[in-house]
DNA sequence: CTACACTCCTAGATTACATCA
DNA sequence: ACTGATGTAATCTAGGAGTGT
């Protein structure tokens, strides 16, 4: 097996890869990548097929695989990034319409929108895929202009965050049936109401840290404020005790709580043997 | 049974855009 | 008209769970 990997504009980097097609820009960095085996390999394999009979469903002898990638939507700067992940990477797509099924270059077009597709854009296969399942065109109307640029953030009506909110008060979590039912009946995008779920749940996370965060603080306040109350009265005690030695022969103090208010009293033995 | 690859899903962090004061 | 703050949709990344080989 032969691995390969070239940078640059070469347009027949590896041995293996006699089928490579040659890179017509100058313009565009050019990524090529090939695995396959190596001609003893081959040959090997050749003629193990051949002693075993071959088999019909065999499709090529040679299953090397090769991925090609021209960069030009990398470099869009039209919008000040270096990189536009919204738009769908066109020598692809030609790629993938060109190509004829038995072509060794399909799988070389599948993989360079594999490619894009796991680059984690947010319309993504899944989507493509329900979209497709769904038969709509919606999303290519809604979020790419004339110019193919998406990222237009679309602002939610109020109805669709209000029926959203109240999906959210039922189950917070999602499963793919409900989503695809929430989806189609806001007329949004499966992702775009998944993205809303988990945007919501952090919210609703964040929003209780914050809580949380108020309450501990409270918390702390009135533990600081227990604490300096009781050290002053450590020190009354202490203060009392240099000034009557004798205030130890008396019976002695317990600290209790009252049940109303919930402070903390200094109360006697004795006065807490008679129940005052 | 175990290891590995792959897919799917999620949380958390971050970015980018729309809106408002 | 411009600007900074804010809310939030969208994106990126890492990690866990499930599944097939």
């Amino acid at each position: 097996m032969e691995l390969g990997l070239s940078l640059g504009g070469s347009s027949k980097p590896f041995s293996f890869l006699e089928k490579t097609p040659k890179l017509s820009s100058n313009d565009h960095l050019g990524f090529c990548m090939g695995l396959g085996r190596s001609q003893e390999k081959r040959d090997s394999l050749e003629a193990e097929r051949r002693g075993n009979g071959g088999d019909s469903k065999r499709v090529s002898s040679d299953p090397h695989l090769q991925l090609h990638l021209r960069l030009p939507w990398l470099f869009d700067n039209r919008r000040g990034r270096g990189l536009d992940v919204n738009r769908l990477p066109m020598v692809a797509l030609a790629g993938e319409a060109t190509a004829g099924h038995s072509s060794p270059d399909r799988a070389v077009s599948s993989c360079q929108l594999d490619f894009w597709f796991r680059k984690g854009n947010s319309r993504g296969k899944r989507d493509m895929d329900a979209e497709t399942e769904r038969g709509s065109s919606r999303a290519s109307d809604d979020d790419e202009d004339e110019n193919g640029s998406s990222r237009k953030k679309l602002r939610l009506s109020k109805e669709q965050s209000a029926f959203l909110e109240e999906s959210f008060k039922e189950h917070n979590n999602l499963n793919p049936k409900q989503k695809l039912a929430l989806a189609k009946q806001l007329n949004l995008r499966p992702r775009q109401v998944e993205v809303w779920f988990q945007n919501r749940r952090a919210r609703t996370k964040l929003k209780q840290t914050e809580l949380d965060c108020e309450y501990l603080k409270r918390c702390c306040e009135t533990l600081t404020e227990e604490n300096r109350r009781l050290h002053k009265e450590v020190q009354e005690l202490r203060a009392l005790k240099t000034c009557q030695p004798f205030y130890m022969q008396l019976p002695a103090t317990t600290l209790t709580m009252c049940p109303s208010c919930e402070r903390v009293t200094t109360t006697s033995a004795t006065d807490a043997k008679i129940g005052i």
